[in-house]
DNA sequence: TTAGACTAGTGAACGCTGTTTAGATTCTCG
DNA sequence: CGAGAATCTAAACAGCGTTCACTAGTCTAA
């Protein structure tokens, strides 16, 4: 009595297929690009087939999106030298590695952190686990590193955690939109936003070297947090 | 014989209707969503009317972008009061005016740094003068502080430039695409952004702390540029 | 003044999109 | 075997950017 078995796993196979062409055809023409058509037919099924595995098109790229978070947050040889490195050294290569992903993967970066091309994917966004684990480790490596006194102690970890990840996801951004110049490197600038962001958190540095008063709109007041 | 000015009269109040009619459109409803039958029906004319004026929906795009760029370097109350300012602060303003940008004028902000559904504006980025003019002057401003003392001379002018954008822009990026957690405060990231980078930017620093050699790939060397 | 050229604007179409619906086919189970 | 569920398809719907043949109007020159 292994129909129901067998049924399942015919079932996740195809879905397996779709989703499998989904991404090829994604990676190659860009979310917008890939049609249900065209996925349909390297599936070689008909477009409406599709709407028997997912509901909508967005649910195909959700689903492609957490892969992209397992793909990021997953173990690679590397993971295992991490755990070996010094705390800032590690900081810094596992925010290169989100920075790596972007050029590796860029899009199901562009899916994961850029895209406003799926409507939903505001609504449903704490809804990857995996994006919400990702984050808070990586927060409670920094408020580690923050105790053993290697960053400053006034800035909350979750927002020197997202101060790092801001600067790397504007170069990532910045290339992935082709709007660097011919003469700028993506990586070098990367390495430098991560250098210059550490730097910044660097304890004992004053925050803010003010030397007039602050204007009304144009320059507010440093958050003290 | 005012028949002609006349024409271009006419000719330049329907193209003007078509720009306003996209820009609320676009404002309202985003860039993918704003269609041009939409604009047509907005300026009682037939959607090929259009195509009268515009060689396709991406150059109306074009167009509304060139006024995103004057509308972000163009003067306001503020600029006056912007060169009155020590240098840093000065700085510091310009670049919070360009993260406020971002809030004001979200979706010309998106298609002038973001976005990647107008195919063309990659190839065609380095026509906006504007983009250029408004970075060189950042870089000559940079460049001021980096004599004075006032930042690092390691970093060459233009790269200083670029990793403050780079951080605001992400923070820009990150809100604009909803991806903020509802216990997260733009606002205060973008100002925390530009404090750090500037700190970061401190002259005197050693770049990296680096405790350990570094990895191969996951850790790349600094750039010392 | 009238014929011809030029222009702006239109309606209809082309080929594409995501999605829905009705029907046929196939498969499972009592 | 026959009922019913599952599965897939063809066709259609409503939308998209864009093109094309055509009309109506204006301007120019003989």
């Amino acid at each position: 009595m292994g129909t129901k078995e067998r049924h399942e796993r015919d079932r996740e196979t195809v879905r397996r297929a779709i989703l499998d062409a989904a991404r090829e055809l994604f990676v190659h023409e860009g979310y917008q690009n890939a049609s249900i058509r065209k996925i349909a037919e390297r599936v070689e099924y008909s477009p409406a087939a599709i709407y028997g595995y997912f509901p909508s098109k967005d649910d195909i790229f959700f689903a492609l999106a957490e892969e992209g978070f397992r793909l990021l947050c997953g173990e690679t040889p590397d993971s295992r030298h991490l755990e070996a490195l010094a705390p800032l050294d590690r900081l810094r290569a596992t925010f290169w590695r989100f920075y790596k992903f972007s050029l590796e993967q860029p899009q199901y970066f562009a899916l994961m952190f850029v895209d406003r091309s799926v409507p939903r994917i505001s609504r449903e966004y704490e809804l990857f686990s995996f994006a919400r684990d990702l984050k808070e480790r990586l927060v409670e490596h920094v408020r580690l590193c923050a105790e053993q006194g290697l960053l400053r102690a006034d800035v909350p970890p979750v927002v020197m955690v997202r101060l790092l990840t801001m600067g790397l996801l504007g170069v990532a951004v910045f290339r992935l939109s082709d709007r660097l110049g011919s003469d700028e490197n993506a990586d070098d600038l990367a390495r430098d936003v991560l250098d210059v962001t550490i730097a910044g958190l660097q304890p004992g540095l004053p925050l803010r070297c003010q030397t007039t008063p602050c204007l009304d709109e144009a320059c507010p007041d440093t958050q003290v947090s």
